[in-house]
DNA sequence: AATTTTGATGAAAACGCTTACAATACTGGT
DNA sequence: ACCAGTATTGTAAGCGTTTTCATCAAAATT
């Protein structure tokens, strides 16, 4: 079926000019006589005539397009990234494709550049630490694809690596997140965090421990625990902490990893007959969608992803090497309350 | 930066082989000795040798790559589809890639057939109609593309188009949804339906109507609305069930046209004072993940869209013209139950 | 009217691969 | 040692654009 794709070629003896002066058509250039873009433009309506980007892109060395790959789509929240960025680059006449974590590292951890292999005028990475993509594997593909085009990060960067980013800074956000919670009158707040890079700023165990020190608690260890970031790894999460103690030794607060963890620990907590936020305050961080209408609805991070989204292609395109901040507000719902008096 | 980029030229001249040798060894091809294959592989490491996709895709008019266009990833569940695809895809040797639905059409509705320019291996397209959508510009675009790459197309199909489809049965889904609720003992059941199509079977409305004949049940128009697919626009749309009506005539069930829409009905039915499914039934359509979340967990009908993105590859794939149905089944959990018995 | 300037067009060389097809280097059988 | 047959390698012509440079006609200047 893809046989009778015209070629500038058809359109330009269809029309009878040469092929550059189509070429110039097609790219709007203003050097063309009225009368021949008109003959010309009439020819590709009528053939439905769309030049190849790949030829495009092997004879000017530019696409109009970018990538983005995000770790997984699971999360509503990477989506958020997508459409941001997705309008951004629109609104400066780019393209945005995006490939999945696949293209950069494949299933048995060798890195499978397929990225590099497009030529694309840049790429955003968007980083999540796990068991399988830590270290090594993803810092040889990060330089290997950066050898063929420039690379945004976002999220956690790692340490050694010098890329124009946009991070998260998980401490400060984890330590302010104590303070809110301790300001209702918690002691007892677990942590149930991720695997998180080696970077100081990005690590949520970090901020955990200096929130716990500016309030001057004490750090007890079965009160943070690491998962993945799916409702059922947080409800296990919970699980394990409650069942591993005495009731009288309970968190009454948990700040967890992301929502959709969050949504795992009000099953959980549901499970184990305790009340959110009467008996536990649950704190979650993204703001996905959903949040806003669990019952009770989620007190969270939000992570402004679109904006982030939206930075992230400006920063690529920018061509700029700097490393910023992403912005973050804590958004006050109804799951996190004053501590349970218990008598 | 991107100028280093190796060709394979350089990687020949390195190695000390012609051209098409390196190529025979980058695309595995057999019939090169074991000694030179292992100097080119050689030198292709040490200098981190990605061929062009583009160049490849010229010359051989195959990439190996699919797209896939969804229409928002707002929807967690578009996200289940593209995982689905890209899995399907990533075990037949193909890479795939999503586009936004810009490059398909244009937020002024024109064709912009970005999509066309790549000269994919095909491509997989989840249409949603919505009031921009419709008719004339989609039509077009869809047969323009066809003419660059095979298309298949998912969810509603537009009538007069014979493409090979994966297509939803919406009309029987709510006709057994609503079965359902009448078993339940519900006979006043609303319907929250989206624009659907002009095909009867992809029409909620229709089942709709099938379903309430099928038990005698009268139809009330007032219960029959449509709205988009967000949670905001499902508040809205049962907010003006509820205020327009006497509350004796209130429905004791309603058919949600996705999951964020009955999230958006929870918080409705909670502003009128309704309990669910004591005073009121909902179900949802989708199974996103956070349904099973909600309280009470969201009785849904789960559309399988991460097979469906793997039977659209398929499809897309073998090449035939043929169009099937998306399996779904009905996940029964707490958020339908027995009508009440208004005393 | 002759000359210069300007604007519109065309010819041809890249861009980095694949893929016939041709050429060469081996192999084993005589 | 010779030849056919086979395994390996190289040559060169595309693939569909962009872009530089040259050409040519028309308009502007003298």
């Amino acid at each position: 079926m893809p046989e009778g794709t015209p070629t500038i070629y058809d359109i330009a003896r269809e029309a009878g000019v040469s092929i550059a002066t189509v070429s110039r058509v097609v790219r709007g250039e203003e050097n063309v006589s009225k009368k021949t873009r008109e003959k010309v433009q009439a020819v590709i309506q009528s053939r439905n005539f769309m030049p190849s980007s790949l030829a495009r892109g092997m004879s000017s060395r530019r696409s109009y397009t970018l990538g983005i790959v995000l770790p997984r789509l699971t999360n509503p929240n990477y989506a958020e990234i997508f459409t941001g960025a997705s309008e951004e680059a629109r609104s400066r006449g780019y393209h945005i494709s995006m490939f999945p974590w696949q293209s950069l590292i494949d299933p048995q951890g060798n890195q499978a550049l397929t990225l590099a292999s497009w030529r694309l005028d840049g790429v955003i990475i968007c980083v999540e630490y796990t068991p399988e993509n830590q270290g090594e594997t993803l810092i040889r593909s990060l330089e290997a694809l950066r050898s063929y085009m420039p690379v945004v990060l976002i999220g956690c960067v790692p340490q050694c690596l010098q890329y124009p980013a946009i991070t998260y800074h998980m401490a400060e956000i984890v330590r302010q997140s104590v303070s809110y919670l301790t300001e209702l009158g918690h002691e007892k707040i677990a942590l149930i965090g991720g695997m998180e890079a080696d970077q100081d700023e990005s690590r949520r165990d970090v901020g955990y421990l200096e929130g716990l020190a500016d309030h001057k608690l004490p750090f007890i260890s079965s009160y943070r625990v690491f998962c993945r970031g799916t409702p059922e790894e947080g409800e296990k999460a919970l699980d394990a902490i409650l069942d591993g103690l005495m009731p009288a030794y309970w968190p009454t607060a948990v700040l967890a990893l992301n929502d959709l963890v969050a949504m795992g620990l009000y099953r959980s907590a549901k499970k184990h007959g305790l009340s959110i936020p009467n008996d536990l305050s649950i704190m979650g961080c993204d703001n996905i969608v959903s949040a806003a209408y669990l019952s009770p609805a989620l007190t969270t991070i939000d992570m402004c992803q679109q904006a982030l989204g939206k930075r992230a292609v400006d920063l690529l395109l920018c061509g700029e090497d700097m490393r910023q901040r992403a912005e973050w507000k804590l958004v006050e719902r109804e799951s996190c309350g004053p501590v349970p008096q218990r008598l």
